[in-house]
DNA sequence: CTGAAAGCGCTAACAG
DNA sequence: CTGTTAGCGCTTTCAG
């Protein structure tokens, strides 16, 4: 059933060496018997073990990539953004014939460390999505040695990130196009990216001559269960008296909209409300939703080139890459004045 | 730096035998040399290597579960449904040391065979997620003698699949009882499910009494560009001049909420809507949309289940799990007469 | 340009 | 209960 090179071999009287150096296109074969052999291997329906090449390579290489999804389990590969991610990295990382597998989420309660779980499959590389970056198990994965890409991390050498601060800027921006000056801005924590948008915030409120009051920024998390209540009640409750919200995302945005409409606000006559993403239905829905859209096919490209350009000891140009955002227009925003 | 089983034989004074049998838990070997054994495997941060345990154990297993997902390449594992099931599937199968990757989408032009890209990862178990079922490759899918599961398709021996026709029949129940009885149904197709769910219409049809009208069924595909409105002008031209439409999915259901509007209709008040699927979105939006709920945490357990009990020999007790839906209430339907 | 030989780290009879 | 001995299928010096 299963042949292997050495089947390859005997049919063509040769040695295993010669097959090996054929099948990998490497070394000098004389273009007969690399011919011969490469007909034979098709004839003989011959595949590879990947355990064997892994197990006898020097580098230890399974061609596999492996993904770290740090964020709540039932969310997880489920959040639309990530997995837009995941899937065009992996259309990028399959054609240079690496696979994709995930990587188990280790807590620390786990003896295992990041480092053994990728040495015992001989992953080649890593991909972290994460929303969060506290435990210590996470912050071990920071220091294995794994060639690695991470999104909206900061603290690693090679990174992918969208242009948050420009985005929230920009969004400003045409929210004082559209006549607004009280806005409140919803902060997610205080990461990397939530800081990097806050900068935005301010930075479009300078540039359009609105003045700073503290009471503009409230805080609340990302999409979760109660999110879009706590965010909203806290800025009805600002004493800026808003006329527009800026939700950390579409899902907090979007479940913001009956909660409002419970209060007795309409969006967007009565208040207006813009996410962050530009998730699929941000657009199909009704109102429409006005957000900023993360590129995620650029940013899936990307953090398969620095992966790819690391395994394949190409020195990146740019160990990291902020891909630009796009302001998407809708009807949650209202012109006013 | 990497430690293997010769490293604590010598430690230990024994065989690699021994140690293998220990680390697996396997033969009887005495308590004092097992705890010796482990105690120093810790000591010395030991990882076994899947490669090497796949090369050498005589089944090749490599512990992968490899995921098919066959459905168009920009929606993928973005489909919600689809990412959901594959979440809830990796929790079970994590939890028995499986990992799970992803195959490449082999087309009818790749020489490689589903059936080689198995072997030559050693993937253990393969889950098929899939919309259509037409391709060639796809096919050869079906033959490979790796145990499989697959989702909504029919014509393999371990499935799991949600209870579509009851789903449906029971969505026509509470357009009834909220007094519609022109109904629209937009069948996505002729395929194993979208039988199913026909049957569940027209059964909802006669169990409620109303006269089966040919023209109450139009076609229109699942979610993709311009379905919505292929959908809703095949519905609105059907001549029936329905009451209420039944889309095939959650995302066309809410993409046809604009276009009604653009065409004057406004959902619910001239015209009520459903979905299939019950994806997030559905609840959190406004109008909150009537669909039926696919458990997708019970379909992805049922997948791990069927896949589990065949990688370790036992027979499962039923070779296919149908899913109960749930109706979920909402305002896209209104109550008329 | 080609081949012999020695492993990679582990499992699996088969003895003892 | 424990050890010996072969490999699994492939890569990799090192010769020729």
């Amino acid at each position: 059933m299963a042949c292997t090179i050495y089947d390859i071999a005997k049919e063509c009287n040769c040695s295993t060496t010669t097959v090996s150096k054929v099948l990998n296109n490497v070394g000098k074969i004389s273009s007969e018997k690399r011919k011969e052999i490469l007909e034979t291997a098709n004839a003989l329906g011959y595949v590879r073990s990947q355990s064997a090449v892994s197990l006898a390579s020097s580098n230890k290489s399974s061609h596999l990539i492996g993904v770290v999804l740090h964020i709540r389990e039932d969310r997880s590969i489920t959040h639309e953004l990530f997995s837009e991610i995941i899937n065009y990295l992996r259309i990028e990382v399959e054609k240079e014939g690496y696979d994709i597998c995930f990587l188990r989420n280790l807590t620390n309660k786990d003896k295992l460390t990041y480092s053994q779980l990728v040495q015992s499959r001989g992953i080649d590389g890593i991909v972290i999505l994460s929303l969060s970056t506290d435990t210590k198990k996470f912050l071990e994965l920071m220091d294995v040695k794994t060639p690695k890409v991470a999104f909206d991390l900061f603290n690693t050498d090679y990174f992918v990130t969208s242009m948050n601060k420009e985005g929230v800027a920009d969004m400003v921006d045409y929210l004082v196009s559209m006549g607004h000056t009280r806005i409140c801005y919803v902060r997610p924590g205080s990461g990397g990216v939530a800081k990097k948008r806050l900068e935005g915030f301010l930075e479009g409120l300078s540039r359009n001559n609105i003045p700073y009051d503290p009471r503009m920024i409230v805080d609340a998390p990302y999409y979760s269960k109660g999110s879009a209540k706590e965010a909203t009640d806290k800025a009805l409750n600002s004493g800026i008296n808003p006329t527009a919200i800026m939700y950390p995302d579409d899902y907090t945005a979007i479940s913001a909209i009956p909660y409002l409409r419970k209060l007795g606000l309409k969006v967007p006559n009565d208040i207006s409300i813009t996410g962050f993403d530009g998730v699929e239905v941000s657009k199909v829905m009704r109102p429409s939703l006005v957000t900023v859209r993360q590129d995620t096919k650029e940013i899936g490209k990307s953090c398969a080139k620095l992966l790819l350009a690391q395994l394949s000891n190409r020195e990146a140009e740019n160990k990291r890459i902020i891909v630009p955002t796009k302001l998407l227009k809708g009807e949650s925003v209202k012109k006013i004045n």
